[in-house]
DNA sequence: CGGTATCCGCCGGGATACTG
DNA sequence: CAGTATCCCGGCGGATACCG
């Protein structure tokens, strides 16, 4: 169904793309922000399964992986015995970390106001 | 397994209660950042349907309960008919709003760097 | 150490029909 | 207009086992 394109018309690449949906779209998945949060600082593998409490091996390799792909981190291989995998921000993840220092604020308030009946584990 | 609390001991309020999850747990949920935004203004049930593309009634509904049990959103319902309904921010909503207006622009810049190979519906 | 590979359960999200 | 009430499905997340 080829068609032609008027002056003026709004482009293919700009329909339905919401800069608000954009970020929703990159941050969604269970453990994605707390571990961009803990990446601030250059993290092994190792580490961050230690640091983000409850994630597998697996999912957190999952997780690690889309974001890698949406540019966010950057995944480091030092070829040794043991392997050794350092993950890191990219420029995106790292103008990312205002957000990210905001929502932990906001979260401290937030948590304030209703810190009644707070389960632990 | 009655225990005493001693001094300086972390109260169980406060285990395992990170900031940035507890934000997380808030806007997790595929339509909620998207519809906070467009709750910076007060809007109608039918209204936000129309703005926030792509969601249905019961999703819609789903997703604001959600929003209004965490106190983000107030809810406020006009005896008359046909029915009117608006739903608002709360102060802790309001207090989210730097946050959304921190998102859409990085998600403008971000989707800036990568502007190629849109897909469009 | 830092992963795959595989299977599975669950529930969040979607579609449709009905209602005050 | 602004919702419920159901049913249903896909896929995300979790558990386990194995690997270079």
């Amino acid at each position: 169904m080829a068609r032609t394109t008027f002056e003026g018309e709004v482009p293919e690449e700009q329909i339905d793309v919401c800069p608000v949906t954009e970020t929703q779209n990159v941050i969604a998945g269970k453990w994605k922000i707390i571990i961009l949060w803990h990446l601030k600082e250059t993290r092994r593998f190792g580490e961050l399964q230690r640091l983000v409490p409850g994630v597998s091996k697996g999912i957190l390799t999952s997780q690690l992986r889309e974001l890698e792909r949406d540019q966010m981190i950057h995944r480091k291989v030092y070829q040794e015995v043991p392997p050794k995998v350092e993950y890191s921000l990219t420029d995106a993840g790292k103008s990312f970390i205002p957000i990210l220092e905001n929502m932990g604020e906001w979260g401290r308030k937030y948590a304030m106001g209703k810190q009644k009946t707070k389960k632990t584990i």
